[in-house]
DNA sequence: TCCTTTATTATGTATATACCTAAAAGCAGG
DNA sequence: CCTGCTTTTAGGTATATACATAATAAAGGA
């Protein structure tokens, strides 16, 4: 009880029940407790807790229905994030034969660069470097490069990555809890080139994500897809729902939301 | 009292609040009835008021302060959308001097093209078309092509777009109610790379934007950013708050928040 | 067994009420 | 005229209560 009241019942309870959602204690499917019960075991209203599960109905993190109760949904609020990049379901939803290629796996020391994309301070962490190609119909349209932090995801050093993308793999293993990422053109490296079986002249679209979890850095990847095969497409409106998805020329989408900007 | 029931009371509301925000009728800093006077001449509680305010307030329309009373806040909710692609206040912000230069500005009848880009099936339509290079520390640095619907917004015609882009003074004219944005990599057209002053070997990014209001077209605009010169970021973390922006190395934002997908 | 009816249950919406708090406005005294 | 106190005000949070509704579960009859 020495530092025991920073907010309001209403963010305790609400920080509570995402962590329980974020931390897979809550897992995917789950039919949470219901309001009453909540009610009675955090000591406040119900009205308090319907707020709460209101909000995060609202968030995406939980559906409802009468009678059955409230569930736990969707990727767990990654919806936004990772509908922007996953390679397999784009070219799925296509309509067209996903494969991948691994080209790279390697445990090593982290070097300078390595640290700078974590973003680590940590000296002296071990990684795993990854490097893929992705195909749709056997024709290459994404180029990977990725290292984990293994001080972070050791299971990862055992990890068969042969059978499942790295990617798809963490998102199981590792809950997120921030992500970053820089959206670009270039002009490809010369090996990524010939991967991807364009010329260095041709633009690519090069996405950079980052992520962590509790301040610690997971893992960075390095996307590139030439740029007559790959857009994004973010849609806007101000009634409180946009969506931001990848397109190979399929459709996808991810519901988000505009708020207010912080800008000086 | 034929149709009159089509939803919830909140969602009533709410939609006229934001409805006075988006129209215009309540502008920018404007402070609104305060929640007991929303409560009586709505006939309702003021808890129920309370939790539009609330609501509006996290979706960045409002901003509340005690004792003060609550005002519209921002870019009226254009924030998230229009942060990504204001060239001047990208320029500005990294402290380089900007400016542009007009290179077209010609009224004519739409054409299929034209049509297209707007999606607009209304045939025979008056269009504003423009052309513009951007410059920091008179550096080209980005190539904008727009077009104006002139049935939508008439008054384009005699504007002074050689004092103001057209851009920033459409966002003033007209209230929008939908953006959607495609972004990828693209090789330069050759008139393109020559005002930019970079080969057609360049990777560039193009980011398009079209934007409605009420379901009529108002204006397309295709920028194109050589690809050492721009970037977009994005910022997402489950505690509902992501930023957007747009780099030029400068430092941006807008938020958004991660919602629920609806993706199939 | 199958179908219809009824009851139960969990959420959905709305209200009235209470008390708290931050901030502005007013007031008093130096 | 400035300073520090008190009052007033508008929002902030939480509760108890009420009734509506959708979906399930149970009961009942042919």
């Amino acid at each position: 009880m020495s530092d025991a009241k920073p907010t309001t019942l209403h963010d305790r309870i609400l920080t509570e029940v995402r962590g329980n959602i974020l931390s897979g204690t809550w897992p995917l499917g789950y039919r949470i407790p219901f309001e009453t019960d909540m009610a009675s075991t955090y000591g406040v209203s119900r009205m308090t807790v319907n707020k709460v599960l209101t909000q995060l109905t609202r968030e995406g993190y939980l559906e409802r229905r009468r009678k059955s109760g409230t569930r736990v949904t969707k990727p767990r609020g990654q919806s936004a994030v990772m509908a922007i990049t996953n390679s397999g379901d784009e070219v799925r939803q296509r309509g067209e034969a996903y494969s991948f290629t691994t080209l790279k796996r390697k445990m090593r020391r982290a070097e300078v660069q390595d640290m700078v994309l974590l973003r680590s301070a940590d000296p002296a962490i071990t990684i795993l470097e990854l490097e893929y190609v992705h195909r749709a119909d056997g024709e290459p349209f994404c180029h990977e490069a990725r290292i984990i932090n293994l001080a972070a995801v050791p299971e990862a050093e055992h990890a068969d990555f042969s059978a499942e993308q790295a990617g798809t793999w963490l998102l199981r293993q590792v809950p997120w809890s921030s992500a970053e990422h820089l959206i670009r053109a270039v002009n490809p490296a010369a090996h990524v080139a010939r991967l991807l079986g364009v010329s260095v002249a041709t633009a690519c679209l090069e996405i950079e994500r980052r992520t962590e979890y509790e301040g610690r850095p997971i893992t960075h990847t390095r996307l590139t897809y030439p740029g007559d095969k790959h857009q994004l497409v973010a849609r806007f409106s101000p009634q409180m729902s946009a969506q931001t998805s990848a397109q190979t020329s399929a459709q996808v989408s991810a519901q988000v939301s505009a708020q207010p900007g912080s800008a000086p």
